[in-house]
DNA sequence: GACTTTTAAATGTCTGACAAATGAAAATTG
DNA sequence: CAATTTTCATTTGTCAGACATTTAAAAGTC
């Protein structure tokens, strides 16, 4: 593990580098103790600090963990499933919010990823699961509910579809694709007929699944896509038209 | 923005998780600078040090962007496409050398996933994305290829295969699940009629891409995903008989 | 032997300082 | 006056040394 005075990005940046690619490279394990700070700044010539601030690019990755006391140091962390799913979760959000990502091409990304689980899910997935979405499309229908509740109930009812397929690692990529969808989904405003029409594509999944009928379970998911699609069109549309007449 | 000094967490993580909020909460837009070190240092009551230990872990998450000079500071950063697709693919890589995840299971993922971009890749695929997989099905076919180097060919034909469906979010998601599986294959190895199956695969997908068959393409990319676990299933069953012989 | 105290090691934090980069204002020059 | 150069203030990057806090192991005590 070298770095280079001379270069011209930050030395912490370049320890974390050198760390990072030590512990991706497998030359260091879960768990192992990575030498004490003031050995690292020893190691690499430069001061503690310094070596601080890389150590702290790494905890913010989740690739350490540190720990206080005599026995205490930097160890290499294993990535959690939970972990992996809020960074992923956070990026999503971040890079649909900042990069000005149209609303159907999120949502072509979304559904397209989903109708990749259906089949799995429609298969595979337990009792629990069925529950989970047969209590949010419940919920769904109450009267009264907030449009932000209505559209937290939705990736709930998503994620159980999602998770029914039971491989995690499915799960950990379609977290990003559900959850960041939110926000875009929070701009609009449900009436309560688009949330009866929602629900009926809800149920039309849940039942198809629990039939493990994939076909049927994608094809409801395609409906669900077109509908949402179309409800975000008319929305965007109407405020666009509101404002060039409040704004000439 | 608050901090609770007489929390167990250390000092810097709550003020880098306090900034991290007021920026994917839109307190904070993009590109906006935010007060110098020695500012939020005073806003927070704590050094500079820890300041900069918070905005390490910011700048780690691509989420601010530091510049020195006099008019220099921490910016807001726009996450891009390419910073959250290098996320994407360390954390997915870390997550499955992990966790002990099975072979089946990521490579389950992948295809489900891979099966999702195929419809509209081959709906939209440009000349370009059927040139890069011919280019790349070449090189597979090349004797002397090291298997790291086949492997390497492997992810570069299926990238083209998922930018082939022109939608960005979709390539950033997937990126991860193709990426993460090269160390994974690289523990296999192709013998020259594997390497001819995979070909053959290989050949019929940008076939069927090419002719906007996405029934092809999906049921070409299952029997690549059948292939590539009996591949993986008798390298592993080999590798265990052996070692049940070197160690009894 | 069980309990308490001490101690050493490690991270967490602070203070103060200097170096280096950088843009803007001021001074200089044609 | 315009163009160029110089100066300068601001800000991040780095360093040195110190103290506080936490923690587990070692030493001491009953």
């Amino acid at each position: 593990m070298k770095i280079d005075p001379s270069s011209p990005a930050d030395l912490s940046a370049q320890i974390a580098a050198a760390i990072r690619e030590s512990i991706v490279g497998g030359q260091l394990i879960v768990d192992e103790r990575l030498p004490s700070e003031a050995e690292l700044a020893d190691h690499f010539n430069v001061s503690r600090p310094t070596v601080r601030e890389a150590l702290k690019r790494l905890a913010a990755q989740s690739l350490i963990r540190t720990q206080r006391g005599a026995t205490g140091g930097a160890f290499v962390n294993r990535l959690s499933f939970e972990d992996a799913y809020s960074q992923q979760i956070t990026t999503s959000t971040l890079l649909l919010s900042m990069n000005a990502v149209s609303f159907d091409t999120a949502c072509e990304a979304r559904y397209a990823l989903e109708r990749a689980c259906a089949p799995l899910s429609a298969q595979r997935r337990s009792p629990d699961h069925l529950a989970t979405m047969r209590a949010e499309i419940h919920r769904q229908s109450q009267p009264g509910l907030t449009d932000e509740a209505f559209c937290a109930s939705d990736v709930d009812f998503h994620r159980a579809l999602v998770d029914g397929a039971g491989n995690p690692v499915l799960s950990y990529q379609l977290a990003g694709a559900v959850e960041a969808m939110q926000p875009l989904m929070n701009m609009i405003t449900f009436t309560a007929r688009d949330r009866a029409a929602i629900v009926a594509l809800h149920t039309r999944i849940a039942n198809a699944v629990e039939a493990q009928n994939s076909n049927a379970a994608c094809a409801a998911l395609s409906d669900l896509e077109a509908e949402t699609r179309g409800l975000a069109q008319s929305v965007f549309a109407a405020r666009a038209a509101r404002s060039n007449v409040d704004a000439p």
